[in-house]
DNA sequence: TTGATTTGGTACCGATCGGTAACATATAGG
DNA sequence: CCTATATGTTACCGATCGGTACCAAATCAA
């Protein structure tokens, strides 16, 4: 069944101006490669779920390795935001800052969708040292871990630095736990731990 | 430069009955697995470094995934003799029990050479939900935690469940952390924040 | 010694991997 | 309008992936 008549030009679906390709690709890659690992996901299928091709990609990229660092590093970035946010809500207030961070972290650690902290998972899927994406990964970790000891202390804590560790510690437990074990798993009860840690260090 | 006489016939590198061919397999698979990731590490890889090939591989684990199942349940195994050691090395303290839980757990976590829990690296890795791998994840992860309540419970100490999940979440934290922080990382005061925690529920 | 079972070796399968060449098309700026 | 730049399309590269067919050599039990 040929078209006798010139089909009506398709509009596109969406009239706005569409995100560039760059960011398509980058959006793609980050649903991807979180919800599948790193390793499991082609560039391929980025291209193509991106509605883009393998060219373009690697036009704005120069190899998968350094989207994947790019991927990270865009993460990072938005816990940069979540840190200044927490800040904004309350200005004169660590210890609420401290709530806030709390709060967050059990919400993320329970999301029944979330694979964990993306950034953990890719320390544990590129073991190569030498990988563009690991300096990224070890300052943004070290970056959270020193942010928090900030809160900590700042909230007049005893050992305000141990604390930070445990608090840190027991987050990234508590996102690779849930992976590990499904439902009914430790990381159900992560704030209520939290707390009580923190409540042993009050003064 | 051809050879003038026949060679005289090479002597095996090792005379003694050599291990056979299914063990070097798993021993080769779980160095591997273990130091490169699993999904890093093809078949031929394997086959190779146990002195075999490809086919005898596959005489002896219908497929990847199941050699990859059977890895993980051989360390899971190795658990369990470990829980039974420290029972036997403190058959009626559960607190001295608890003592070298925390230890061996500390220089586990802090092994420079370590790449984190295999069971939970691979939980990471292998993303699908239906892998035959992930019973064997669960089953051990949930163990686990079980056995250090059931230790918590038993050396008198305040809310032991909790307790456990504390300590739970602080090792899992540890192993994953040691691989996106490098040296210096809050899992090198993983003992400290151990013993700071259970005196915390001390009664 | 015979016969059955277990290995090793090699070559191969289709699929996919990361990455590129070449060319056509669209878009935008002057 | 012309030209430069960004994008789309297609086909391809060599390498590797997980997995198998086939046969020879070794091993072992009877």
């Amino acid at each position: 069944m040929t078209p006798r008549f010139s089909p009506v030009p398709a509009e596109p679906l969406t009239p706005v101006p569409v995100m560039p390709p760059r960011e398509r690709i980058l959006a793609a890659a980050s649903d991807l490669f979180y919800r599948q690992g790193i390793r499991a996901v082609g560039v391929d299928a980025i291209a193509e779920t991106a509605g883009t091709n393998k060219m373009t990609l690697y036009r704005h990229f120069e190899s998968k390795d350094v989207l994947v660092a790019e991927y990270l590093r865009r993460l990072a970035g938005k816990s940069e935001v979540f840190w200044a946010h927490i800040q904004r809500e309350h200005p004169d207030s660590p210890r609420k800052q401290l709530g806030s961070w709390l709060e967050a972290a059990g919400r993320d650690a329970n999301d029944p969708q979330g694979r964990g902290c993306a950034l953990a998972n890719a320390a544990v899927e590129l073991a190569e040292k030498d990988h563009p994406a690991r300096r990224v990964i070890e300052e943004h970790k070290r970056a959270s871990r020193d942010r928090l000891a900030k809160l900590c202390a700042d909230a007049g804590l005893k050992q305000p630095e141990m604390l930070a560790d445990e608090l840190f510690l027991l987050l990234e437990g508590a996102r690779v736990c849930a992976q590990s074990i499904g439902a009914d798993s430790p990381c159900c009860r992560f704030v209520r731990m939290g707390e009580a840690i923190i409540a042993s260090h009050e003064k």
